[in-house]
DNA sequence: ACTATATATGAACATATAATCATATATGCA
DNA sequence: TGCATATATGATTATATGTTCATATATAGT
């Protein structure tokens, strides 16, 4: 099930390492980014559908959107002039889902 | 090896579910704190050996263990006049595990 | 009790972050 | 071309966050 290697620490984790790893927990820690990917857990959205869903207002959706795309956690297509977003990192969406979990258990 | 229920993503995401995913994902997101809690997969560490370790002020190491204490993440015990650090949520730091093989990978 | 060592804490400061407003851009259709 | 709808972007503001300094607290040994 575990296909990856195990992580040796005895070394210090490397800079690059440190930055990818706190980057992308920032990303999933924002409440309004969580919201946001949990709704591309089932499918893709559109901007307008994430805001009018979860009651923000379009420049924020479309902001937050950004920098998850920068993350390379979402990725768009556009249909007409409706942009829809979807997932694009499953093992970030798995560790989401993860933890999830884990405070619902709390 | 999943023992979990698995989420019903037609719910919204409860309030409270949703302020400890963000505020444990928010823990782990700080590169000191990253670091800090990379040392302890291993053993237990006093406050001056992660400073030291670090090359950390020791109040910026106490401040930020009293947070990863605070979120239940590491728990102290004293011996002396040190003081103990050591993990308390094997699964948030599975989590942390699994995405610094993550991110090693990019 | 006094000193040294280890740790914790409060206040202050600098930086990072998220939401909002106003506006720009892009597409489809009459 | 002109208009409506959808999305993106830049600037601003308020808040959150992390580090540092100074100092307080706690324990052990003399």
């Amino acid at each position: 099930m575990d296909s990856q290697p195990t992580i040796d620490f005895t070394q210090q984790l490397d800079e690059e390492t440190l930055f990818i790893v706190s980057q992308t927990f920032k990303a999933i820690s924002d409440p309004t980014r969580i919201r946001i990917l949990y709704l591309l857990f089932e499918r893709e959205y559109a901007v307008n559908e994430i805001s009018d869903e979860l009651s923000l207002k379009q420049s924020t959706v479309s902001h937050q959107l950004r920098f998850l795309k920068n993350m390379r956690l979402v990725k768009s297509r556009r249909d007409g002039t409706s942009i829809y977003y979807s997932q694009a990192d499953k093992h970030v969406m798995q560790i989401l889902k993860q933890m999830i979990e884990h405070a619902a258990h709390c």
